[in-house]
DNA sequence: AATCTACATCGGAATTTCCCGATATACCTG
DNA sequence: CAGGTATATCGGGAAATTCCGATGTAGATT
């Protein structure tokens, strides 16, 4: 775990929004289907939710997903994100010790 | 506390160097004086251990202080700079609530 | 006052980040 | 296959960051 990449990686107020969203799907996006929690939401959910275009959604998703903070399922046309809850626990971890 | 703001500044390697070494100033600069642990170390101690030049070390230093993560002490020609650890707890709190 | 030392600030070139519109790709449906 | 939808990727302008050398400023020394 790139300490620097992943502070970058949070060094923006959008996708610090999106991480915290995707702590609790379902509050924050109602609209999505049952399995919400186990495949996470897709881009377009969280693009209506961020006044940004469709293309800055999609690199900011796959920038977090390079840290390892959040992870993708592709379901037919939708890509699904969520969080890797254990890339938080190290990430924490390692804050607890290192910083 | 501006989380975007705490993020950038830990955006970068000299700098997360530099807060990880004045953790423990009596170890990572044992030429500095008595008064380490109370007044921290002064801006060219720190300069000699990282490969910048010196405005770029008073630059950073003076970026981190910002954030509160540091805090600086005039004494004489020096000015010397120490962990601000209750704004520590304060980030890591909020990193275990808010991420 | 003249000078030296320690640090801060300024101006700027190079690089990176932010965010967009356009385009490409993948999948689905008729 | 043609057309529609969801997402990814590309190219790029604008802004921010990185780090430098030069210069400014404050305190100490002679």
């Amino acid at each position: 775990m790139d300490q620097v990449e992943v502070f970058k990686a949070l060094s923006n107020k959008t996708r610090l929004l999106i991480l915290q969203w995707l702590k609790d799907p379902e509050l924050h996006f109602p609209d999505q289907g049952r399995c919400v929690l186990e495949v996470g939401v897709c881009v377009g959910e969280i693009q209506r939710k961020v006044n940004l275009t469709q293309s800055t959604v999609s690199e900011y998703l796959s920038l977090l997903q390079r840290t390892g903070l959040i992870e993708s399922t592709r379901i037919g046309q939708w890509t699904y994100y969520k969080r890797n809850e254990e890339a938080f626990r190290e990430l924490k971890n390692l804050i607890d010790k290192e910083l």
